[in-house]
DNA sequence: AAAAAGTTAGACTCATCAGTCTGGTTTGAT
DNA sequence: ATCAAACCAGACTGATGAGTCTAACTTTTT
């Protein structure tokens, strides 16, 4: 069997920029995977580190080699989440690229995926350990906040500058545009969606997406 | 030393429609105070009953005559700060009566206060207690929605009809406007605010507030 | 083939904490 | 004045769970 060891390839690895691990990569990931499930669905404290490592299928003592201790993984597993719900943020951002058709349309279709990240299952745990766990380890913010949302309200800022600097949209400030647009979007999500315990149809996303935008388009559309 | 018994008026309080609760009134309400803070600032798994009961100085024998179990504790501390939140947040909407001015005025001043209220620190505390046990205890959602955010949005939907009715705004639906405007007024908070963790002045609150009002007149404006 | 690192199952330690109990004191009702 | 309920301090129980350890087994390196 072909087994990928991080630490074996710690030199490999530092030439590439990447951090070395200790153990084997697949179990690392199993268990990271796990980790945040157990987590989410218990919440951090009542979740048992012998749980977790039953839902990875892995020994406690290996969860222990990788990890050390149980905050960190909470913190790895958190990043980890973090790290690929920006990904789907971030690809749904890239789509809003001004094909010359109408803006409200190409923003309802963004408006309407961004939704769908947001209202992703995993999405709605991540927030809801964050938001726990924020008085405790209030340094989990920081990494989500810069690592994440940042990036996207960034990436999200660049695509409405263009929009406007081609004439589509009468924005002044992106970054305050941007504000507005996902307030609109990810506000009425909150309580429709009863934080994450209710699911949404994607009709209801829809309907928020024009709602959003309708709004939006009111404020900084060109021909406002 | 007059003290108010809950048990021994509980005759004359059933007259009035209210709950009877065991034991002294002041000791009740010095837990369920201290109880909020504790589990605010450690999280409700890592707050020890112990805690609490020399934070509200009384002896932990009557944590338990009060409230029977930790999770009973929390419920009603919860229920109790949301009751509080409530009152200050019915107050700000009650500000909202077209006096003759620029309704734009009006509105950034409530929005301002509302704001206010978000950005309290047991606002947050209370948000972040409620995230953090969604998972774990679903129900107290529906007691905090339907009890407290609800009922604020029913008020506030309804002093925006009247405004409209008099002609000073342009709304449909009342209470998709509500949602769209809370939506603007609370969502950068979330950020700005990093959760509650940082805290903000009030002049930024002024900021997001005629932002927000800036952008809802857009659309729902009379002479939009 | 031997060494080194990783993994495993499960036993084990040790601290924490919810909830109970006791025995005695204070407080308000009657 | 008397009684019952509420209070107190503090000891106690029992469960839970983080983190350690051992001794055998597997995989990769050399």
């Amino acid at each position: 069997m072909e087994v990928v060891y991080a630490v074996r390839m710690s030199a490999a690895m530092r030439r590439k920029g990447q951090a070395a691990h200790r153990g084997r990569l697949d179990k690392r990931q199993a268990i990271l995977a796990a980790a945040f499930e157990v987590f989410a669905r218990r919440g951090y404290a009542q979740a048992g580190v012998d749980e977790v490592a039953a839902e990875a299928g892995v020994a406690k003592a290996t969860v222990y080699n990788h990890f050390g201790d149980k905050e960190t993984l909470l913190r790895e597993a958190i990043a980890a989440s973090a790290e690929e719900a920006t990904a789907k943020n971030l690809a749904a951002v890239e789509r809003l690229v001004d094909t010359g058709g109408d803006p409200r349309e190409l923003l309802e279709d963004v408006g309407f995926r961004l939704i769908q990240c947001y209202c992703d299952e995993q999405s709605w745990a991540l927030r809801r350990l964050l938001y726990a766990e924020l008085a405790h380890l209030p340094d989990l913010l920081e990494i989500v906040q810069v690592h994440a949302s940042a990036r996207v309200q960034q990436a999200l800022a660049d695509r409405l500058a263009r929009l406007a600097l081609a004439g589509r949209l009468r924005i002044s400030d992106p970054d305050s545009a941007v504000e507005q647009l996902s307030a609109l979007l990810t506000g009425p999500l909150e309580a429709r969606a009863a934080w994450g315990t209710r699911r949404l149809s994607a009709a209801e996303m829809r309907q928020v997406a024009t709602a959003a935008v309708g709004t939006f388009l009111h404020a900084f559309g060109s021909r406002a």
